[in-house]
DNA sequence: ATTATTTACGAAAACGTTTTCGTGTTGAAA
DNA sequence: TTTCAACACGAAAACGTTTTCGTAAATAAT
């Protein structure tokens, strides 16, 4: 087993200085032809690459950024994760991923093993434990440190930086808009508490479609379900829940359902009440999942196009750390922030007319 | 904006040495009370951290691993990745992630961006081409260099290293094996070609599992699917080969589908055949999947225990890194490399009666 | 023959740590 | 008073690079 050569070890192998080396290695006019090529012949031998450790010490960034998520296994978040990973490929950055689970702590924690010096910059998507405590120091002290943050779908205005976000508020509107051009007159919705802004939106997006249609939105019709149900161990909870919703609203002839989950345990509720769809109930659910093309009926939803989204906050931050490294100690020019914003598409399936 | 702050900057401040900060930051007795104090109390106040890659270069190890699987979005990988992140956060280790995206040179330029300094060790899964190719050359240089590799699920004999693969073999056997006792006369598989090693073993199982019952495999009842139609895109095609099957097959009784979206897109095709499942037909697939659960009927299938898979790899690889660090030059005592099999289970639903 | 200019290379600093070793001060023992 | 430990700290090396600057030798110009 031989061990990684270094220039050390090539310059006293050969008898010449590890600066020769380095020149030689990289083409410099300073060292002759001949010592080039001899530096050269003999790293190729033994396949000499630099020591990514040492660039980064010496250059003082890593050519990696940290990605942290609440959640890997889903649909969504892996969309984005693959779409980070493109664009980071491409323009030659590493992606180190870490996860929150959710919980504030881990994501506090998390953060801090990497500020330390191994990343370049941050892409994350806030946890719902964040969102409740609306604790956001660690974002922020981040920020000041210099370490660039580009926050995407779960984002907050407390916390100054580039985001990427989809509209939701839009999305969730033409989507129950296309409930009540379908014929809908009862439309309900089974979101989540408010103080995930991405239900917070979609609800309002829910209300506006509905109120623009002059079909006043009924409190009844809104279901807020605790975001404790949404793991795969409440699955039984989410839909007695779901079913006793029903049971007090006989006349829902429309549901929109804020995310995947909802959506098909709402439509296994109906199957199982023998409601017949799209004919006497039509669902749409906000979502990137994969559970949607699959299902039966297959389910229409408002895609968030995931994977751009992650190639967008990618591109941000790749933009940002460049654009540091030209303007070096000049900085501080008001920090211009943006937010992008990434159109959703209503794919339509069976679940609707 | 504050930089972060670094030994050197505290030591100017306090008009005291390098070393002296660093000792007393480190609680060491060489240092006054007194001076220990003031340090201290001088680094909380400027939440002194110390720098990772200055770390890394001095006790040239990261911390840190690299993990490269053919695609994230996918329910078997998210999972395993949560299990190796798991471990690796118990541990004290980050984790990067690399796709190759089942291509032979992105496999081979990820693993070389990383070997270099990056990382501590490899957690991967092979990419189908390069499964198909047998070019493993990648791999064993890493090896030689001093990097250990911890392979998962796609593993292959000619790379010497740890592995954890689920027992195919016996998962399928005693899946079809199921079938066979559930009274199933005419049981037929759909698979990939050969050369993807978890296709060729549970193939193998399938066969097994008939032999022992005396029920001898026809090759008309086993269908090889060209990778190719894996994605998404082509799920037409896939549902079209699938429905042609059926139709040069009109006993079909059970079907033993090595992958989920085989299991799923076959349920499909016998629903529009208005097949009763599991009446007519009963359906497993190997899988751990979403899309099992929340299918109609849901389906039966093989569990693999990704997470659990991802966490044993992770274990895998610290146990050994952590090993070298104690042997450090001692090493070569003949590398005793272990296979872990991961049990598999078998999850009844409704699509087997 | 003397001076100026290339040419070709090496020494050293820097990135931020940790650690080994050396050393000036102090107080106690002789 | 001299001698020795103990104490408290600093210098320097090391990890592996890149780059600036200095300089000896070779060549060219005067």
């Amino acid at each position: 087993m031989k061990r990684k050569i270094t220039l050390k070890q090539i310059a006293r192998e050969l008898d010449v200085s590890i600066s020769t080396v380095s020149k030689a290695l990289r083409n410099s006019i300073e060292i002759s032809e001949d010592t080039r090529q001899k530096v050269k012949a003999f790293a190729k031998l033994y396949n000499y690459r630099p020591n990514n450790i040492a660039l980064s010490l010496k250059n003082r960034k890593t050519k990696t950024i940290g990605v942290i998520i609440p959640e890997i296994v889903h649909h969504f978040f892996s969309k984005v994760i693959r779409g980070i990973e493109l664009v980071a490929n491409k323009r030659g950055y590493n992606v180190i991923v870490g996860l929150s689970n959710e919980s504030f702590s881990k994501e506090v924690i998390n953060m801090e093993m990497l500020a330390n010096g191994s990343i370049d910059g941050f892409i994350l998507s806030i946890s719902k434990e964040t969102l409740l405590r609306q604790d956001y120091h660690h974002f922020n002290e981040t920020i000041n440190q210099g370490m660039p943050i580009v926050l995407f779908d779960r984002v907050v205005n407390e916390i100054n930086c580039d985001k990427v976000i989809v509209d939701d508020f839009e999305g969730s509107r033409k989507a129950v808009e296309k409930l009540v051009l379908n014929g809908c007159k009862n439309i309900a919705i089974i979101t989540t508490k408010d103080y995930v802004s991405v239900g917070r939106l979609r609800t309002q997006g829910y209300i506006a479609a509905l109120e623009e249609n002059k079909m006043y939105p009924k409190s009844g019709l809104i279901l807020k379900i605790d975001v404790e149900l949404d793991s795969e161990d409440h699955l039984e909870d989410l839909e007695n829940e779901i079913e006793q919703f029903f049971n007090n609203n006989k006349n829902i002839d429309g549901i929109f359902a804020v995310n995947e989950l909802y959506a098909i345990t709402a439509m296994k509720v109906a199957r199982k009440k023998e409601i017949k769809m799209p004919e006497d109930l039509q669902v749409i659910g906000f979502t990137d999942g994969v559970l949607s093309k699959h299902a039966t009926p297959s389910l229409t939803t408002v895609s968030q196009h995931a994977q751009k989204m992650g190639e967008k906050a990618a591109d941000l931050l790749f933009d940002r750390l460049e654009l540091e490294v030209e303007n070096e100690e000049y900085e501080e020019e008001e920090e211009h922030y943006q937010t992008v914003i990434i159109e959703t598409e209503l794919i339509e399936r069976e679940s609707t007319k």
